[in-house]
DNA sequence: TCGACTCGCTTGCAATTAGCAAGTCACAGT
DNA sequence: ACTGTGACTTGCTAATTGCAAGCGAGTCGA
């Protein structure tokens, strides 16, 4: 399972995506984060066929994000938890809800409100930069290779901005 | 094209996964976001099939997050361009950036860097409150049924935070 | 003790989607 | 006329998903 031509990618976006990319992985996710841990919650939450579950718990446990956890030993019985590596994803999430409110919500509103504890009000997230702590928009945001990017990484990187100002220049 | 199934779901989330939960939809997306525009760069530096990108792209247009543009008349050349609505699923490709940085990483370093021109500096995205602008930790995060949601997804609601309550208690 | 039920899955098989290689069409340049 | 470019289709195979049914180990109720 997982999606290998995606882990194979040096790429952080890709990497990731081996095993969200899959159909259901992120609904499996939200699932878990609004408390739902076991098989059949989850199958009936979701509407998704058994096999296709179990198989995508599979996965989310072999990449660390959730764990399977025995809660009755007679007789055997398992639920599914997020691991730390599993929260993280979190922000993902977040993301897609925020988005989803803004561009697909019904006039009545969204059927889902996420509340933050601090300050008790319902929120949407806002995305800031790590350093200066400013809202990130996409105008004042650009990508270069980093420390890990390749050769080719590096060259079509380069490539691909003297087209574009070539581009713009015409 | 698009998953029907999840874009007839009341969910946020479910919502934007029916036409990004398709595979390659995100990476597409990343490209656009890195400058290509043109089916041939699209296709060459991800690898993938040329009727699925032609699919991802028509999907994309019809969603409403990229534009065909036609950049040549003689002979007609089209190129793709991120809408405004578009445009604004970064924070999605980020919050995943951020964590295939943290969690996928090789030990030379992430291969792309995301520079804030505001500030200079290369950073990671920070989830942030609407409200009160501080930082979201999935510990101060609560969910629950909103304006919209169904009378059916509220009993769910209730349902699960009652059997939650239960197991705490055993 | 018998039958019904619950949970967490498998199995088998059809339908859908993705992937690969090759081809097409309209031009452009030489 | 001949090769090349850009943006695709087409045909076909392989992989993934979806559906329905079944299973095994136990629990519960009569």
């Amino acid at each position: 399972m997982a999606i290998e031509a995606f882990a194979k990618l040096n790429c952080s976006v890709a990497r990731p995506l081996s095993f969200l990319g899959e159909r259901w992985a992120l609904l499996v996710l939200r699932d878990l984060f609004l408390g739902r841990r076991r098989f059949d919650e989850l199958q009936e939450s979701l509407g998704v066929a058994s096999n296709v579950l179990s198989q995508r718990l599979a996965t989310l446990v072999d990449e660390g994000v959730a764990e399977r956890h025995r809660y009755s030993e007679h007789p055997e019985r398992f639920e599914y938890r997020l691991t730390e590596k599993g929260r993280d994803l979190q922000p993902v999430l977040l993301a897609m809800l925020a988005w989803g409110d803004r561009y697909t919500a019904r006039p009545e509103g969204p059927p889902l409100e996420t509340v933050h504890d601090d300050c008790g009000k319902p929120f949407h997230m806002v995305p800031t930069c790590s350093e200066c702590g400013g809202e990130l928009n996409w105008r004042h945001i650009h990508g270069r290779p980093g420390p890990g990017a390749t050769e080719e990484q590096r060259r079509r990187f380069d490539e691909q901005r003297r087209r574009n100002a070539e581009r713009q220049a015409a």
